[in-house]
DNA sequence: ACTTAACTGTAATAAGGTTGCAAAGTGACA
DNA sequence: TGTCACTTTGCAACCTTATTACAGTTAAGT
């Protein structure tokens, strides 16, 4: 079911299908959730090299298949891109909830970042938002 | 005068005066904008430690002299806190602006976030907002 | 099956961050 | 102003995270 899902995106991004990447982008499907270079190595038991790992997050971040999540905390956090992320522009201009309790960091799609009124002559790009607190599963 | 400052500062947080940390916290006030690790050390002319920067990064931070403001870059940058910050609890509910042309991240102390719906069980503790683009001094 | 181009693993190197300990500086007090 | 206790710094070693070069392997198209 979701292998079948690995390797549609995989091919419909141009990218010929690895073992690796299969892994990679797999765990992105199971997990649901935004994940760090950490987090990855640990869930698929190492199974390829830290190097293949770093490669792999490049270029899914250039197809935009995934998306980096704003953090605090020094660690970088990749995420799954729900909608149509086009290469070189992303779609990530949603919410995204780091919980206190179970740690994780949600990317709440549905939830579109209000716009902000700012100063006069500034021009916004993009805009990032990061909620932290008790997510549902938790309470 | 900034230098009145700077001991000012440092007293108030029962933190003694150092030299490194006149400089620092000098540094600080001088540019008024967000500053990494790396900002910092070029611009105090590597005069004190790396590791005496780490340590007084942490102190300030504990203080609530300084906070820290999120970013996709695997960057930890750091900014005074303007507000009257107390020992742990920080105010730092405002809006951060990354300017894609000087590089610099400015805080945006005026411009609170707005309020965000969640969904039903979710509980929030705190929000952080980073808005990229070009400021007012670049274009 | 063959060939080309893309991808991976290994190794070496660089950058970023942490810890322990001895030496030096700070602030309080006589 | 000198002394003392305590805090802070600098150094060295170490660990983790990230990058680069290159040779060997694998995938995809014909």
């Amino acid at each position: 079911m979701s292998e079948a899902m690995v390797e549609d995106i995989l091919r419909s991004n141009h990218l010929s299908v690895t073992t690796p990447r299969r892994r990679i982008l797999g765990w992105f499907l199971k997990k649901d959730s935004a994940l760090s270079h950490h987090d990855i190595e640990a869930g698929t038991q190492r199974s390829f090299d830290r190097v293949t790992l770093y490669r792999t997050l490049q270029t899914f971040l250039e197809k935009g298949i995934i998306h980096i999540v704003p953090s605090t905390d020094n660690v970088i956090r990749y995420a799954l891109c729900k909608e149509a992320c086009k290469e070189g522009h992303h779609h990530d201009d949603h919410v995204h909830f780091v919980c206190d309790a179970c740690g994780t960091t949600q990317c709440m799609d549905k939830i579109t970042i209000p716009a902000v009124r700012l100063p006069k002559g500034y021009r916004v790009r993009q805009i990032g938002m990061v909620v932290t607190g008790i997510c549902g599963r938790c309470r």
